[in-house]
DNA sequence: ATTGTATTTTTACGCGCGTAAAATTATGCA
DNA sequence: TGCATAATTTTACGCGCGTAAAAATACAAT
């Protein structure tokens, strides 16, 4: 690392004794040059590092190296934590992720794939907002550049879509809540996007299914602050007193959370052990459901599996264009999380 | 909406029936042309909306319009928090940001910084990891491009530093403490970064001018899982019987979270009503203290001031050179919540 | 109408690199 | 050693745009 700044790859290029094209493929893929002049190249490359002008190199590459992420709201540590993973997936297939947060506006969200657009990635992988997503924008978009969906399914939009089968975790709650006690009420997040309903139809259908009568609690709130829509429901449920069970199976951690702060106040004891008086269940497994008082029982998804398929999904589909599978969803099965609160 | 794909500004510009510097002068600045020119080419905008390549703008230019924004651990609500608000900021400003997370890792954030490099962005907004930071580096990049530290200052490392003062909240949170309840000890966090240490100072004084003896307490741990940290060093804690106080202060409020799910586990009542048995502090006014059971007293930071602040500070910086106070620290106060936990 | 000045537009060039095609060098085989 | 073929390197060109300097135009005052 001495010697003057290099201004270029020509410039580098003379100093290691090979012409810039040459240099050029070496960027691209070092084993695509001789070894000899590879060493050269590393050799000068130790001394002086050099990187190449990414906006030339993006300028004048057919397609680029980069993937967009786009989240619904990475304050969320749901998603902050698969956008997480989802960053260190690509860069381990090569790409260079560039991650937004729609902050849980669709405007926002639009102006993303503005950006996005700009950037000419080879692919995204797009959490949408869900229900508020411009849809009709969104759909341009994908039919402009490969995109995977995740976590949210929007029906018909995008290559294809990766997540959880709301199906299959929802119904393993429900049963496993209705043998360990009274059969559970569903206390439902604003509808922001698929996945709220089709818990709540999950529910529901497991209920029936189970022969109990399914009881759906809908909360009032309209954004992503999920803890004081909970708090809020759960203090003018819970202070009501006609609370159709003891068992309250919430649409998503952050709801329970709410839900739990809203027990507390009111003095009313939420577990498992026989001083209680009132069970809650989430779904997610949220980071800090570990952490809550008491300890949320809940429904995890399986994280590595879905954004490594993602990630593999796309990168099949930036380099071998379409998918076979077209629109197919892939959906993974969550695990039951028994901790103390159900 | 109409017509076929625009390719280049050289085509666009053709549509417009104008120049293609001038529709480039333009998009640098619209009020630079002439009203009838730009009248004409926001019609044909329009009706074809094109936008100019991104890569090629940048090549260009002699500086970009991009910011870059770094956290330490972005699934930290705190810092996706700060995030966001900075990301507001720079978007106001004119500005593009590319937000950045190191996941806590030392390694991963100098790979940032060689990312940020190649994108040679007009300025850096940068919240370090801390102690664990690779300094050198982190000066010599700061050398080279306009970088103001945020949250977390280390000393003589970029152009200025922004941050809370440390020596107002914690004596405030000390203070009253002491008024309402027993002193407190110190349940600290590891110190990973600077801030640990300026609290556990600020704590060790504030005690001192108010003739009580400081007892600090400090919890194994070497990574960002604070809530862990907390829960274990907890359980360890609480369980051993040997606690100096029985109203602790957290340095921060994800440490405080862990402690409280341990109590809660080991069946100690926390809060300020007569029937607990321990008081329980936190600090940075984490988005979830408003909903652990009980709602977690703590020092509110002042987001608002401190991301503001930060990109105005840096703007002025790109803009007009170096700032005339440098490496002059901005400190804003804390504001104390009080909430059930103490 | 004429001239001088301020503003806007156009001409002309270069940024740093990817990449196809041409030229060169290395390798295998008789 | 000589030749065919494969692998590698070099030549030559263009990507889409910013920008300085030149040209054209608008505007104001005589």
């Amino acid at each position: 690392m001495v010697g003057h700044k290099i201004r270029n790859m020509e410039e580098f290029s003379a100093i290691c004794g090979v012409s810039r094209p040459t240099v050029s493929k070496y960027f691209n893929e070092p084993t695509s040059v001789r070894a000899s002049t590879r060493q050269k190249i590393e050799t000068a490359l130790k001394k002086y590092d050099f990187r190449p002008n990414l906006y030339a190199v993006n300028q004048n590459r057919r397609i680029t190296k980069n993937i967009g992420i786009v989240v619904p709201y990475v304050a969320d540590p749901f998603f902050s934590e698969v956008a997480r993973k989802l960053e260190r997936c690509c860069i381990e297939a090569g790409f260079s992720p560039s991650t937004f947060s729609s902050h849980g506006s669709p405007d926002h969200e639009v102006e993303i794939l503005e950006i996005l657009r700009s950037m000419r990635p080879a692919g995204v992988l797009m959490a949408p907002i869900g229900r508020a997503t411009h849809k009709k924008k969104l759909e341009a978009f994908c039919k402009e550049i490969p995109t995977v969906l995740v976590d949210s399914n929007l029906e018909g939009i995008g290559a294809t879509f990766i997540g959880s089968n709301n199906f299959q975790s929802v119904p393993l709650m429900v049963e496993y809540l209705c043998r360990t006690g009274e059969p559970p009420c569903f206390f439902e997040m604003p509808p922001v996007n698929p996945n709220a309903n089709k818990r709540r139809a999950a529910y529901t259908q497991a209920m029936e299914e189970l022969g109990h009568t399914p009881h759906i609690i809908r909360v009032e709130g309209e954004d992503w602050e999920f803890e004081d829509i909970g708090y809020k429901g759960g203090l003018k449920l819970l202070g009501s007193g006609d609370l159709p069970s003891r068992t309250i199976l919430c649409s998503n951690d952050r709801l329970a959370i709410g839900l739990m702060a809203a027990a507390y106040e009111l003095e009313i004891k939420v577990g498992i052990t026989p001083d209680c008086t009132l069970r809650i269940a989430g779904h997610d497994d949220h980071p800090f459901a570990r952490y809550t008082c008491p300890s949320l029982t809940t429904i995890s998804q399986d994280y590595d599996a879905i954004t490594e398929r993602s990630v593999d999904t796309l990168v099949d589909l930036i380099e071998h264009g379409r998918t076979k599978r077209d629109r197919e969803a892939t959906l993974y099965e969550g695990r039951l999380i028994m901790r103390s609160s159900a």
